[in-house]
DNA sequence: CATCAAGTTAGACCAGCTGGTCTAATATAT
DNA sequence: ATATATTAGACCAGCTGGTCTAACTTGATG
């Protein structure tokens, strides 16, 4: 019934290709108003085997999803994140790393902000409890272990912050994306200082307001 | 050919129910996913009705947006941003202004996120161009005075700062929303505070970093 | 009052798209 | 040769924005 392992048996080609056309897909236009059998044509596969692979439209973008949690899971920049002495600096880092990351992948934020939408939408639906999770976790860790040490604001709900963030982040994401301002690394890690910034703007404990 | 000067000759009540329901459609789901259908269902009136009122969707669209420009432009408090010696405190009467505005009209941030939705997505329409100015030039004189006075930075594109504040603005917005936070007029103030806050700490020129 | 034209409305209808189903054909392995 | 895995694409109901005709209302004119 669950068609997933099917999937993972596929040529890898061919695989790709789908997962590249469903996450373009996805992330221009969001969940709901993604076409499938535009998907489909840009794949070049056809409806049966679409159907053969995926249970549903719901189940090809929890398979994006996976896909990109595991790209990302693999660099484990997170994990080192506020071990050091320099709380900001490890950000940097990661945020570095993320910039970089988009641009291998350059739908993997627009795929962000469409679980966001669709989470948004459908918050009784189980099966992306757990992903959510995974994606908000990262950042509540991050505030949590700042808020720890002392650096992070702790006037306003977590959750708000978290949702600022990740704002902020995909505003700078699509500047960054229109101004094709990150073709060298130079520029990668100037507009990361940028980002950094800004999180540190919005985010830093301060008295003197 | 134009029929919007028919549809201001129409009774109030029917004008507004129709705005209304337009408003909360295109407010929810953004122009593309809005279904016509499903506004002329909730406003009360038929397709035929509907097409002798309005061009096409985008036309339908477009009045409300102008509705609601009408009404936020009634509002001048724009007009003495930052000629007191208070800059910062004009943008927070500004902002009690707003969120007073959105209480009483619920859809209309949501039609500003379907506003900028659309205009990204159709960047050569000509018909929003003048109404995109409007609200652009806001922010945009908001930021450039607040240059002129010293107080705002100006190591970032201007464009780039308006984009951020109006991520954040929605952010705010949605959260209060959703929280049901603005019942009182001090939770309005409150929660204005903490919108004038994010945009300082964003905005405001630093050396120290 | 009757007549006639203009303004207004209702909703049947259309092509085009959507996500999803089903069958029949083909490839592959035993 | 047979059973199973895989694929193609015709087909479906339900929706979309938009068109069109026929009926109804209104108001002016005789």
């Amino acid at each position: 019934m669950s068609p997933r392992p099917r999937f993972l048996k596929l040529d890898k080609n061919r695989r790709e290709s789908i997962l590249e056309a469903a996450g373009e897909e996805f992330s221009k236009f969001g969940f709901e108003n993604a076409s499938l059998n535009q998907i489909i044509k840009r794949a070049g596969i056809s409806k049966g085997a679409t159907y053969y692979y995926f249970d549903d439209k719901q189940d090809l973008f929890m398979t994006v999803v996976d896909h990109l949690m595991q790209v990302f899971n693999k660099e484990d920049v997170i994990e080192a994140l506020g071990e050091s002495g320099d709380f900001w600096g490890d950000i940097e880092a990661y945020a570095v790393n993320s910039f970089k990351l988009m641009r291998k992948i350059p739908y993997a934020k627009g795929m962000m902000r469409a679980v966001l939408e669709f989470t948004r939408r459908h918050e009784g639906s189980i099966v992306f409890e757990k992903t959510m999770e995974i994606g908000r976790n990262l950042s509540v860790k991050f505030i949590e272990r700042g808020q720890r040490l002392g650096e992070v604001r702790d006037d306003l709900p977590t959750e708000l912050l978290v949702e600022l963030m990740i704002a902020v982040d995909l505003v700078l994401d699509r500047w960054t994306l229109e101004n094709q301002a990150l073709d060298s690394d130079e520029e990668i890690e100037a507009w990361s200082a940028n980002l950094v910034d800004l999180f540190r703007r919005i985010l830093e404990k301060r008295e003197d307001i």
